[in-house]
Parts: C-alpha cells; structure tokens; sequence
DNA sequence: ATATATCCTGACCAATTGGTCAGGATCAAG
DNA sequence: CTTGATCCTGACCAATTGGTCAGGATATAT
C-alpha cells in the first residue's frame, strides 16, 4: 500500500555499496584488498596525510570503485583499525593464569616482539591513532581494552603476592613490555637509521630479542650487586 | 651598473619574511609564539592535519601573518622539530663515563621520564615524524643522534665489560630506555584510558618511577629466582 | 617630523581531495 | 537468452587549504 511499488529496482543513490545479505566473491575480494592496501597508507601517512586515490591505486582500483565499498574515509579507517585489533590484543589474551609465571611473562613479550616483525605497519597504525588521542579507537579502548587489560593484570597481580614474581604494579608491567616490543615496529626508522638493523633480519631479531629478554626479565643491574 | 637601483626600497615580493641581520623584537616575539602554538597543534594532528590558520589562530594572528614569519608550511614543521631536538638529545648527552653506572642509568631513565611529562608534546611530535619514516628527520637521525648514541653505547659497553652492569648489548639498552619512558607521552590517551593517570599527576608520576626502575634495574623475575 | 624598514590584513588564487552521479559493463540466476 | 542485481567508470562538484599580493598600519631611527 502507500507508495508505489512497481519499480522493484531500488534507486542508485539508496544502495550503492551495501548489499542485501551475503557478500559477493568480487566484493569479498575487493574489500580485502582494499582494507590491506588502506592498512599501509594509513600507517604510512596517518588517517590525514592518506588519500582515498593513494589507497584505491595501491589496491588496483579506480577512486569511485573503492567508495563503492566503502562510502566514507572514516568508515575504510574503522574497518582497517577493527580488523587489527583482534591481532593486536591476541598476545595479551593468550596469557594463562595457570601457567608458569616467568615462562607466561617471557612468550608474552616474544609473541609481542613477533607481531611487531610479522605486522608492522598494524602496529604503526594504531601508534598513529592513540598519539593523536585516539579520537576513534577512544571508545574501543575505554571497553574491550581496558576489561582484558584488568583481567590480565590480576593474574599478574596473583603471581607477585605470591612471590612467583618481583612486586611490581601489573599494569605498568603490561605498559612496558608493550612500549618495548612495539617500538621496534613503530619507530623502526630510527632504530634503523642508528644501528642498521631491521626485525626481518633474523639476526637483528634474535639480538633484539635476547636484549629484551634480558633486561625485563633479569633487569640492568649484574647479578651480584643485587 | 646594469638595472636600474634607484628605488632603494626592495620589492615585496622579494623581501617578504626574511630580514637583514638581526631579528627585532616583535619578530622573535611572534616567532616564538608561533613555533610555541606550532608544536601544540603538530603534535596533535601530524605535518598534514595541521592547518596553517590552526597554528595561526593559537597563535593569535592570521594567517599571512604567520606566513610572514615562516614562508612554507614545512619550514615552520622543520623549524619546530630543530628547535625541540635539543632538548630531546640532552638526557643522552648528559650521561657520564666516569660516573657510578647504575647511578648514571637510573638518572638517565629518570630525566627521560621528566621529559615526557614536562613536554609530551615534543615527544609526541618526534613520535609523529619517525613512525612515518622519518622524511625530514632522517638526515639528522643519521647525522647527530647516530653519533652521540654510538658514543653512549661505547661508554656502557665499557661498564659492562668491567662488571659494573650487565652484559647487555649497549644499543638495545638505549632503545628500551627510550621506548619505556617515551610510551608514557606517546601513549598517554591509551595509559589514561587503562588505568586513568597521566604523568602530571605527582602521585601517578612517583609509582611509574618506581615501577620503571625496579623492572629495568632489578628486571621482572624476583631477586631469589635468579 | 619624516622617511624607511618592518609588520599586518583582506581579498584572492590554484591545487588537492573527499564525495556524487548517471550510465555502461559484467555477472548470476532462471 | 533475458533480466535484474552487482560492479565499475569518467566527469564533475564543492570544500579545504597552502600560498600570493597590493597596500595600509606601525614602529624606529635620524
């Protein structure tokens, strides 16, 4: 009733990108190799600095097919960040409370070491977003973030009162292995420029990895002095 | 000889911003403020998002009137990162050979930790710079700080080879020194979203402090288990 | 007081860029 | 093969923004 209804075609401007209810083998790939292609722009030159055409040429498309998929640059920046988001928190959540402390605190730091060589621009993009005060992450990491954070923390937590670790406040704990591990994949260039070495090199990654291994774990300080 | 010099008066065009010798005091006057409201705004939103009538607007003036100052967008960016570097580098620079070494590296942590809370934003906007590869900074990472690190490194090498510290490869000391302490103003939003405390806050100050020292210094492992 | 260099502004321009749109090409189902 | 949905494109638009410029205001030295 009401309105006509002959045309069963909706109009052009209504649909556009979205679909009706199960995504396409052609939008499926698309929207894949947009989003990979979106990841490194973005890392490279922040959500600003990024242009849809930069983005479009580097996945093989033209400006208005890649709007087709995405309507907004807002909206391609969102995906990029929920899509990494899952990988970013995946070493944290893998930590068991029921495991052995030093041995849970080492692969931690070396899953996290791992993803800054395996991911490094996910990890430069979520470097942009939070120093710029995470206008859009803010909500995500208010929620999802801060809960899995707590949790791991009283694990922690657990471990020091039980002497199985030094007395150290777990959230700083977590702070500095993250700050470590992620700076090798956020300010890659500089480490670089200073020493030459990359985490791609495998030798760079294992002395990396010994280096940090070392100091969070045994701490600057000779054993003796102590 | 040749053309004409009777106009003694220089063309605008030609004159523009730049002056003869030395700067008048309403010019250093402005050139402070805009480089102040510069690095605010850089820090914020990344060499592209910054707008010139941003900056200009902090810094109380229009924007030909800045543009008086500093001609190109870049030269003010460059001339904000110049002007900032030094304070970046002294912490580094103030370490000394012939100082106790354990005294010397918890001093060292400890200006670096003053530094991100007295100018985050400096520490933001290098941030900002090197994530994205560093395109204007590169010639100085290569340049000074390459040096002055090597130097530092040389002089740690030497502390560990006498026993005084741990042997520990110098260069990755320097970087997890640097990635710690900095993490605090580069991620400040996602520190504050975990567990709500920024640097300024004295108390919040004193327990990163402590909880920084004790895992670099004593490492993560309790003192019995070593 | 006056002249000259410095400082400042409104108006303006051109390049970039996010986003739109009408219509054509292609695909998939019947 | 037909038909409707999906996919893709060239042309275009409007807002933003870095930068220019002619000329007026102000300071400063003599």
């Amino acid at each position: 009733m009401t309105v006509t209804k002959l045309k069963k075609r909706r109009p052009k401007s209504e649909l556009g990108p979205p679909t009706n209810g199960n995504r396409t083998r052609i939008r499926a790939r698309n929207e894949d190799k947009i989003l990979d292609a979106a990841l490194e722009v973005f890392a490279d030159y922040g959500f600003k600095g990024a242009t849809i055409d930069q983005i479009a040429a580097r996945a093989g498309m033209s400006k208005p097919n890649l709007l087709y998929y995405f309507r907004r640059k807002r909206d391609l920046y969102v995906a990029v960040l929920e899509r990494t988001l899952d990988m970013w928190l995946e070493p944290l959540s893998a930590i068991r409370a029921d495991g052995d402390p030093a041995e849970e605190i080492r692969a931690y730091i070396n899953r996290k070491l791992e993803f800054s060589k395996v991911r490094p621009t996910a990890s430069r993009m979520f470097a942009n977003e939070i120093i710029q005060g995470a206008p859009l992450l803010k909500t995500i990491l208010h929620g999802g973030l801060r809960n899995i954070v707590d949790e791991k923390a009283a694990v922690i937590r657990g471990w020091a009162k039980a002497g199985k670790i030094a007395d150290i406040d777990p959230y700083h704990l977590i702070f500095v292995i993250w700050a470590v591990t992620q700076h090798y994949a956020d300010f890659a260039s500089q480490v670089e420029a200073v020493v030459g070495g990359r985490l791609s090199d495998r030798k760079f990654f294992r002395e990396t990895e010994t280096a940090i291994d070392h100091i969070l774990l045994r701490g600057i300080l000779p054993t003796e002095r102590i």
